[in-house]
DNA sequence: ATGTTC
């Protein structure tokens, strides 16, 4: 992007004042580099966001934010119900909670590298991925309704995960206001043997070593140990969430002109949050994700299940599961005034700092953790939500090391091949169903994860605690 | 992201 047409805030921080229907300002979070290599279409998105009934105080864009559907990927915007604000499928993602959540083990490096080729097998034996993989859970129509309502809660009741894990897990696991009536018949079919799948895309099952901490006490909180492996599970809510999005995306820009809602981009369908379809699909959305919480607490009890047969005493604790594809109702101060908003995050990690009422007593005093999920190479970051965020970017940070390069342009780039062969001389061992999916994630088609989570942390989005080193990757 | 062009 082109930054003599922002106003620079600071050294982090960009504006772009109300023109041409913008209700509310547009502010991106980077360092003049990522903007300068930042997509043209970020500044459109961000500022097409602006232009939707309802916004409150700015449509933000994280310092990985590229391209996406409607919203930028990337994309924070909050709007209020009282003032005709609006809830939109595009700007929640079609992988609907799409998330992350980490594990702890006491394993050292050492540990993981004696077994790391066996270790890389029975998980990737262990945890169906690629698209449209199934597991071994069939639901029925009573087990899909109670898995849409109940979440990682379900999962647990059905023998897949902890109880103690619902502590770690953003609304203990459960999201409230879900109606698995919302759901249509064509979305239950598809995730009918879904449960407990990686999916494909960008996401994957990792086993990472703790390679540098840069906050020693709130790692400790965390539990996060130098030299120690942790496993993170990036996935969502697999072809259930994708049908949702596709369909209610359908009917919100079949039923905007009824609610007198201009659309500056088609793919910015919406409905308002106080109209009927606007509840039905907010009804759908907290159904699925409650199935992407479900699907993760699965995937995370699989993961236990192998780690057992390796290193009998090792039990997986739960540090942390969080979402980056959502719209949530949250309490936020504008103007010194406390007011309910439905925050969409796509591509964007809630963030919350050091008090909220809404982390769990162990960790209340040092803040969410924030997890990053960066490329295969380069590795990923652990960071700590902080008060700034809040009137920043409404509690927001983040998500990824964010694409440089279409998968497309991945692909002509490198082959999966070579990709799996350069990690492997790195000592990175990489399991995947498809080379072509492995290509389209070559950690060359990411920017640097180093910068973008420096940025986030200078714009005052969230603190550094960990960077994490992959050394196992079951990529979907 | 995605039964990867319903």
């Amino acid at each position: 992007m082109d930054v003599s047409r922002f106003e620079k805030l600071s050294e982090t921080a960009w504006r772009i004042a109300p023109f041409g229907g913008m209700r509310a300002p547009a502010i991106v979070y980077a360092t003049e580099d990522l903007m300068t290599e930042m997509d043209d279409k970020v500044f459109d998105q961000v500022t097409n966001v602006a232009k939707l009934p309802g916004i409150v105080r700015a449509s933000y864009a994280m310092p990985d934010a590229h391209w996406g559907y409607g919203f930028p990927i990337g994309g924070v915007a909050a709007f209020d119900a009282d003032e005709g604000g609006v809830v939109s499928a595009g700007g929640v993602g079609f992988d609907v909670s799409c998330g992350v959540r980490t594990h702890l083990t006491h394993l050292t490096r050492e540990q993981v590298v004696s077994v790391q080729q066996e270790l890389a097998d029975a998980l990737f034996e262990h945890v169906p991925a690629g698209v449209g993989s199934e597991g071994e859970i069939a639901l029925d129509e009573q087990g899909m309704n109670a898995m849409l309502l109940g979440g990682a809660q379900w999962a647990i009741e059905r023998g897949f995960g902890r109880p103690e894990d619902l502590d770690r897990i953003e609304e203990r696991g459960c999201a409230s206001g879900a109606d698995p009536a919302a759901v249509s018949e064509h979305a239950r079919k598809r995730q009918r043997r879904e449960m407990g799948t990686l999916g494909s895309g960008n996401h994957y099952l990792e086993v990472q070593e703790v390679a540098e901490i840069f906050d020693d006490e709130i790692a400790a909180a965390y539990g996060l140990v130098k030299g120690e492996c942790v496993v993170t599970i990036h996935c969502g809510s697999c072809g259930l969430g994708h049908q949702i999005g596709t369909e209610y995306l359908r009917e919100m820009v079949l039923s905007a002109p009824n609610y007198g809602i201009e659309l500056p981009d088609r793919e910015l369908a919406c409905a308002p949050i106080k109209s009927e379809l606007g509840q039905k699909y907010l009804g759908a959305m907290r159904a699925a994700i409650n199935c992407a919480l479900a699907n993760r607490e699965i995937i995370g009890h699989l993961a236990r299940q192998v780690f057992v047969r390796f290193f009998a005493q090792e039990d997986l604790p739960l540090m942390f599961d969080v979402s980056h594809n959502t719209c949530k109702v949250e309490r936020h101060a504008i103007d010194g005034e406390t007011r309910q908003l439905f925050v969409h995050r796509k591509g964007a990690t809630r963030a919350f700092g050091p008090g909220h009422d809404s982390l769990p007593e162990a960790l209340r005093p040092y803040g969410q953790p924030v997890l990053i999920g960066g490329s295969m190479g380069a590795g990923s970051y652990v960071l700590a939500g902080v008060k700034t965020s809040e009137p920043q970017a409404f509690s927001s940070a983040c998500h990824g090391a964010g694409r440089r390069m279409s998968r497309h342009a991945a692909t002509r780039t490198w082959g999966g091949r070579q990709v799996v062969d350069d990690l492997r001389a790195q000592g990175i061992i990489i399991k995947s169903p498809s080379l072509r999916g492995v290509a389209e994630e070559a950690p060359g088609a990411y920017k640097d994860v180093r910068a973008v989570v420096d940025s986030a942390e200078a714009a005052g989005l969230a603190r550094k605690v960990a960077f994490l080193k992959p050394l196992i990757c079951v990529k979907g």
